[in-house]
RNA sequence: GUCCUGGUAGCUCAGCUGGAUAGAGCAACGGCCUUCUAAGCCGUCGGUCGGGGGUUCGAAUCCCUUCCAGGACGCCA
């Protein structure tokens, strides 16, 4: 609706400009004013002609709009101001309409086609399952998920992929500490090695073996078993954690396949074959560098065994094989070095690296009592996200992480994210809902049947404006946040949303003896209530329907 | 040393494809509940947009430079 009011403005624009004779293409963009008093959207085309027509702004613009008719395009006004910004103020009248659209369509408002159904891989998180999740898992868990979500809303087909490294050297390690651990709850001797991992899920294991088995391993084999064992319950920890986090995976891919599909041998193969590598000190290395990488990178050990790219690599080639039109890694700021080797790796097997894009999500600092608390998952001193959806709450946490774009580096504050939740701003979002739930359940106990209306007639236009231009301006939200790919337009969406309810709340009583208008105002918040379930939905955060 | 991110109000952060007087939440201060949920509303206070140059009608936004902070520069994963 908006679009078409917008679109018709800009075509109209686009004749007059031609009847003044520019001959060149002009973009013309609208925003929303910050000032209220500047209209519902203004574009600043006027200012960019000034160079080619060589006449001041305003004077263009005042000629745009003497060739405005504001009826036919659905607008009260459109007026000059500033050094030449066009101003347009909307129909309210018209523009109420959205109300009525949006009782329609439900939770299927907002969403647009700009995705072009578009066949997107989304891989998020890939926690090595050696561990329990910590706090920078849940900063990529929670962005990858919302992502995922609103991407779909823009038309996009978005596959959901975590990687599991059930493969390397680094569940060899996990196996290990478990037998170490194992050992030490029988008084025997044991070494943890610095590259062992010392949470204490590590012993919780070993005393589960126990549980089973007692000391059955300090004579047989332990090896095979330890490691099916380890890996099984961190597996399902994980599996578990991001589920109560509200992180939801079409598919859990697992490296190990790719060993046994001989995915990895053959890719290394085609490597070698195409003369991609050469051997140098006993290692054959890839030749990145070609590609712009900083320096070549080894594929395969002086040992023999394979480093950690080589089945990323056979990974990307498989991800690339099943039909995508685009893949996203999501992926820790340390890894941001990996990029131009990953990106090489799927030039040299025939991919063009434009389909991969990286989002590095920086790092989250921990504070408490006002001091770093530094996270290690080898220390076991680390903060899990379990710890944390169990005391700040999956939807308060959701939202935390949400609400900051990816490239900040993310304060966490734990004394305040767990003593003083209600400061919290998804409270404020949950609680206009509830709100709104509220008024629903007065009406059912008064005894006064609600019913949607489908036009206004009673309805004050001034003070019911706000929230209308809000709830016209999600669709643009959600195609803004799946394209730029950030998720924290939507917090801010939410917020805006809820902050118009609250103050439209306290300005109109709602419930009165009027049964018409009551009607009209609750089918107003009835959509205001679609959009704000929506939104949070978005984020992965849930609504309340009392609070 | 090279590369990536940041540096905006006391704190946490938006704004960054150049636009009107730089925003929000929290904190501080002052009002608003005999009326539908006060986890709320209304208002006040608070800024050399790290510093310095440049580009132009116009710069928090683009370019150069410099300082500070975090991260990466493995035959680790």
């Amino acid at each position: 609706m908006i679009e078409s009011i917008l679109n018709n403005i800009k075509q109209t624009i686009k004749e007059v400009l031609s009847d003044m004779g520019v001959t060149e293409e002009v973009e013309i963009l609208f925003e929303v004013p910050k000032e209220e008093n500047f209209g519902d959207y203004s574009t600043n085309v006027a200012m960019r002609l000034a160079r080619v027509l060589r006449k001041a702004p305003i004077a263009i613009a005042n000629d745009i709009i003497s060739k405005l008719n504001c009826e036919a395009l659905h607008l009260e006004k459109a007026e000059v101001a500033g050094a030449g910004f066009i101003n347009f103020f909307l129909d309210k009248k018209y523009l109420a309409n959205i109300v009525f659209k949006i009782i329609d369509e439900k939770d299927k408002f907002g969403s647009s086609t700009i995705g072009n159904n578009r066949k997107y891989l989304l891989e998020y998180v890939s926690a090595n399952p050696t561990g329990y999740l910590h706090i920078g898992h849940g900063r990529g868990a929670a962005y990858g998920d919302s992502l995922a979500r609103i991407m779909k809303k823009a038309g996009y087909i978005v596959s959901r992929e975590h990687y599991v490294n059930d493969a390397g050297n680094q569940i060899h390690n996990m196996t290990e500490s478990i037998w170490q651990r194992y050992k030490e709850l029988y008084g025997q001797p044991f070494k943890m090695e610095d590259d062992y991992y010392h949470g204490k899920e590590i012993i919780e294991i070993a005393k589960m073996i126990i549980d089973e088995k007692g000391d059955y391993y300090l004579s047989n084999p332990y090896y095979d078993d330890f490691r099916k064992f380890g890996l099984e319950y961190l597996l399902n920890g994980l599996k578990k954690d991001l589920k109560d986090f509200n992180v939801e995976f079409d598919t859990w891919f697992s490296e190990k396949s790719l060993y046994e599909s001989g995915a990895v041998k053959d890719t290394l193969k085609f490597l070698i074959d195409n003369n991609y590598t050469y051997e140098k000190e006993g290692a054959i290395w890839l030749k990145t560098t070609q590609y712009g990488d900083e320096k070549d990178r080894v594929l395969v050990k002086s040992d023999k065994t394979l480093t950690y790219f080589m089945p990323d690599i056979a990974y990307h080639n498989n991800k690339l094989s099943r039909g995508y039109d685009h893949l996203i890694d999501v992926l820790g700021a340390d890894h941001h070095g990996y990029i131009p080797r990953l990106k090489a790796a799927i030039a040299f097997v025939g991919g063009n690296p434009d389909l991969l894009d990286v989002e590095i999500l920086q790092m989250v600092r921990v504070l408490q009592d006002g001091v770093e608390v530094k996270m290690s998952k080898r220390s076991g001193k680390a903060i899990t996200l379990r710890d944390l959806i169990d005391e700040v709450g999956s939807d308060a946490l959701r939202f935390m992480y949400s609400s900051k774009s990816l490239s900040t580096h993310m304060d966490l504050d734990l004394d305040l994210a767990v003593k003083n939740t209600n400061e919290n701003p998804v409270y404020y979002v949950q609680y206009a809902y509830a709100r709104i739930a509220s008024l629903f359940r007065v009406i059912e106990s008064n005894n006064q049947q609600f019913k949607e209306v489908t036009s206004f007639n009673k309805l004050n236009y001034e003070t019911a404006n706000k929230l209308i231009k809000i709830l016209l301006q999600y669709p643009s939200y959600v195609e803004e946040a799946a394209t730029k790919r950030l998720p924290h337009k939507i917090c801010q969406y939410s917020l805006m949303l809820a902050t118009a309810l609250h103050s439209y709340y306290n300005d109109e009583k709602i419930i009165s003896d009027d049964i018409d208008l009551v009607n009209e105002k609750l089918t107003l918040l009835k959509a205001v209530q679609i959009v704000l379930k929506d939104s949070l939905n978005l984020i992965g955060v849930s609504v309340k329907e009392k609070m």
